[in-house]
DNA sequence: TGCATTATTATGTCTATACATAATAACCCC
DNA sequence: GGGGTTATTATGTATAGACATAATAATGCA
């Protein structure tokens, strides 16, 4: 069994892969262990031991020291979703970007930045071809971040911003949808009650938070991605 | 420069996140190479690159051969986030899992699946403590899989039987929001025209589409994930 | 000057070896 | 037989060295 000789770990996933989707090993089935594998294909451990992590970290297999390498009971669908800048998401899709700040002021937010504590609130509209793409609620922790308090956010927009000069360690993000309010219902084009897309995020730079927003896209908005990626080879 | 021997990856990876975090290595800036900083760090350039690549896959690097490895500009935002089995996603909320069959019927679909073919044709109610939870709308591509012709899908739930039976090689999911049609607010227990939270999802083995699903969620139903995770040493 | 060819360089990967670590299996003693 | 200790095992990780590859910089020629 030393025939193959596939020694790139990328040919090594795809065989993984292949003989998990040909039922070879069926879901929760413990597979040989690296030592064997790489035996049967001809490299070294660690090359089999890259593409087994890579397909652990994908979620198909599930690693335990000592018990081995089962394939997953649930191939978990892992997607990996990038959140990008919104401008960039606009330009992305051939469109022109334009940004309008409608308010700024200090105050004490509800809950969302934690502890009561000052803050900037910043509500903007984001346009694509000069319209309305997204409406933004966003608070900014003016104890984290004193320099904003001298931030108009009239040009430049605070998610740019904040992007330059207070990059998060960690964030939080939530999906949703709800009725439009009637006080955005005219800012995003459409009337009261139309469903909307809401996403609420939250970003720390350590343990403190930095900001927090909430931003109701325009009627018609998705996300899209996909999970894993189509086999080369068919 | 020799003095630090840190040499496990992942301390080396924190390290460098501090820098980026602390802006001395602000966006867009070239980083020394991976042998410069393996000497920095006293520990192997494999080591090295084992850090710097893991950073790079999540986001925060940007690698090129020849040109080096730069601070991400647009550190973006990549979320990882699990589609789970349905029943497990209500299960795991400490909620009791039922399930309805509505109908089961063959018909021609009409694209999610591609080209004109046969199909199967199943509606059904996904249900938490009684409560409806979401709706599904599912087609499955029978010349993929003839033998889902024989299965009634009255008491194992369509998901969770092509994931045992058709496991797929890939797959696309869209996101977005509408109103509920008057056919289903009912089902889900609320009135027509209510927001709800739709995903739309196809899956592929290899070229031959598998099943194309929508689930209709009840009203306040959200996703909700994390961009990186909060570091260890604050 | 402009274009094609050749060096240089940083990342990408593979190898063989070694030791660390977590988890199970085996053992031994009471 | 039960419970605690030790052995075994598979993965996790580190190392030094080597070659591959892509992309840029330098060079040389028309």
């Amino acid at each position: 069994m030393t025939q193959p000789q596939i020694n790139n770990w990328q040919a090594i996933q795809n065989e993984v892969l292949r003989r998990i989707h040909a039922r070879e090993w069926p879901p929760g089935q413990v597979i040989p262990n690296e030592v064997d594998l790489a035996a049967e294909f001809g490299c070294a451990r660690a090359t089999m031991n890259r593409a087994l992590r890579a397909l652990a970290d994908a979620g198909m297999l599930e690693r335990r020291r000592k018990a081995g390498t089962r394939v997953a009971l649930h191939p978990v669908s892992r997607a990996t979703l990038d959140i990008p800048v919104i401008r960039q998401e606009i330009e992305d899709r051939g469109l022109k970007y334009s940004y309008n700040l409608i308010a700024r002021n200090t105050a004490t937010p509800l809950a969302s930045l934690g502890p009561a504590q000052k803050a900037l609130h910043v509500t903007a509209l984001h346009c694509a071809n000069a319209a309305p793409y997204a409406y933004e609620d966003r608070w900014i922790n003016l104890s984290t971040l004193p320099e904003a308090a001298n931030q108009p956010f009239t040009v430049i927009n605070a998610n740019e911003w904040l992007l330059m000069h207070a990059p998060f360690t960690h964030g939080d993000i939530r999906f949703s949808c709800m009725a439009v309010p009637a006080a955005h219902a005219k800012r995003l084009g459409t009337t009261p009650g139309t469903p909307v897309f809401v996403t609420q995020r939250t970003t720390w730079d350590h343990a403190r938070t930095i900001t927090s927003v909430r931003l109701i896209f325009a009627p018609g908005y998705s996300i899209h991605t996909t999970i894993g990626s189509p086999p080369l080879a068919d």
